[in-house]
Order: structure tokens, then C-alpha cells, then sequence
DNA sequence: ATAGTTATTGATAATGATTTTCATTACCGA
DNA sequence: TCGGTAATGAAAATCATTATCAATAACTAT
């Protein structure tokens, strides 16, 4: 999704566009790495000198409010976030470079039915991440 | 596992046995919650009063690196830590009442492979958790 | 059992990340 | 163009985690 796109959701819920948003929104919705605040500050900078942090964590809480970007888990640390998938979709990262691309196909409609039977509990959600190495980094 | 267990553990890998140990570990190894660094301060202090936070600190980071518990990512946040479940064990867990409950069995072999031809990817690990309500809060 | 070495401790201070406050700025609908 | 008000950035406050350090206590060798 480009930047325009997130641009024009900003502005349908109510927030107003300024030139903050647009460089930290660019920023975001360009990388193909998760991106902690402090990298899209440092980036969003480029972009529009007098960009703040404090309205770097204020936009990334409203993407993330508007399902734009996601929150990314990984061993190092959970701050960092990056562009959200179409649809039902998820992670692999790579433990190189950091390179993220989104996958789907994943069909855990089995062993949740096994696992729901076998502890009794009503499984409403899945977390799936795939770690390993890209084409360029293996 | 049990505490005496984990302690052992720790002794064989040259670490001294103490009353704060015994405290942080004998209550996270009966938790069936995760617990975050104050959560176990507050409850190890019911053992041992002296209990310092720092020690807390310093000991779930001992008991991590021996892969006696792990950290448990989750929506609201990822200091939580849970003891680690025997061999290929990912988690489930009631968004309800926090409860946590270890689950095997899961296959992602299949899906692995296609993921792998599709990207480019070697693939290396991967991260499973489930959510829901258990047999209690559903 | 004892003593001595040294890992461990808890209190305090330092750090780093995130949030709050607030006066100023600038977006955008009329 | 103008005015109401959302949004901004700087600074301060808060919260979690880490480093420092002198005092303590666990364990090893005797």
C-alpha cells in the first residue's frame, strides 16, 4: 500500500495531513524492514528536518490504530513496526538483514480443532512467524 | 519442572544457591501465568522479604539463558517471562485470565517447504502461539 | 567445622525508552 | 481569508531496565 493510501485514511478518520505524518508515513510505508521510532525519526528527518520523536510515537500509535502497520515480535526486541499485510498474512523475517515479506497459505484449521479438543479451550487467534535467511543473505 | 530442579540447574553451572534465587525461582517454576520482572519481585517477597527487583532481573536473565523459562510475547507487551515447556512445546494462552498451557504437534514442515520454493527463503525457526479461552473463562 | 575467596546482594544512581504537559503553530472547513 | 482546534516540538515527567559499589553470605579447600 503507498503512502497516498495511508495518507487518505489518515484523513477519512478525522486526522488532519500535515508534514510530519507525511514523512514519517513515506518512511514506513516504503521499508521492506520493520522499523523501530528512533529509525523512522532518524529517516523522517530526511525527509522534513523539524520532525519531533514525540510525533514520530504519536502517527506510529494511529497507524498502528488504523491497522496500517503492526507491531513486529522479535528476539531482540518488539518496538519495531512495519506495513501491514493483505488479509490474512504473515511474517518471515530474515535473521541478516532483516528483510521482511509477508506470506499465506498457512492452514492451521487442523491442528487448532486437535489442540481445542485436547486442552478444552476456544481458540480464537494465531501467531505465525517464519525466521530464516533470504535469497540474498543465505 | 520443579523448583529444586531449576536449582540444581543452576548449581551445576556454577552458580551459588541463595535465598533470593530460591524465591524467584520457586515462583515462577509454579506460575502458570506469565510473569513480569515485578510480578515476580511482588510474589517472591511473600518468600523472601529482602528481595531486591535488580535480583529479580538477574536471575530471570540467568534462568533464560539456561532455557529454564522463556519470554512470552503477547499483544500487551513481551517482559513477561513463563517456564519452558519440554522440547518442540509452543504456547497457548487465555486472553481471558492469562492462564498458559503448552501444546505440541503442530506440522508446518508442508508449509515450510512451499514458503521456502516461493521466497527464496531458507527457512530456520519458526514462532507458533495461540490464543483463546480456556476450558474455565469460555 | 572454619576461614577465605569471591559470587551475589540490595540500595542507589544512571540510563534509555516512552508519555505527558503546554504554549505555539498550521491544517482545513466554512 | 479566517478562525476553531487538532497537531506540533521542546522540555519535563514517568517507567522499565542496567550499571555501580560496598557489604554480605555461599561454597571450596583446608
Amino acid at each position: 500500500m503507498s503512502a497516498e493510501t495511508w495518507l487518505a485514511q489518515l484523513h477519512e478518520n478525522g486526522y488532519r495531513i500535515t508534514a510530519a505524518r507525511r514523512a514519517v508515513v513515506e518512511m514506513v510505508a516504503k521499508s521492506t524492514h520493520a522499523l523501530t521510532p528512533l529509525e523512522v525519526y532518524d529517516l523522517g528527518r530526511k525527509k522534513y528536518r523539524a520532525l519531533g520523536l514525540v510525533t514520530v510515537y504519536r502517527t506510529l500509535e494511529k497507524l498502528e490504530e488504523l491497522h496500517l502497520i503492526q507491531r513486529v515480535h522479535q528476539p531482540m526486541g518488539c518496538q519495531a513496526f512495519i506495513s501491514m499485510g493483505q488479509g490474512h498474512q504473515h511474517l518471515l523475517l530474515c535473521q541478516n538483514c532483516g528483510q521482511a515479506e509477508y506470506f499465506e497459505g498457512d492452514d492451521l484449521e487442523a491442528l487448532t480443532k486437535s489442540i481445542s479438543k485436547k486442552t478444552g479451550y476456544q481458540i480464537n487467534e494465531h501467531w505465525l512467524q517464519l525466521f530464516g535467511l533470504c535469497a540474498n543473505c543465505r
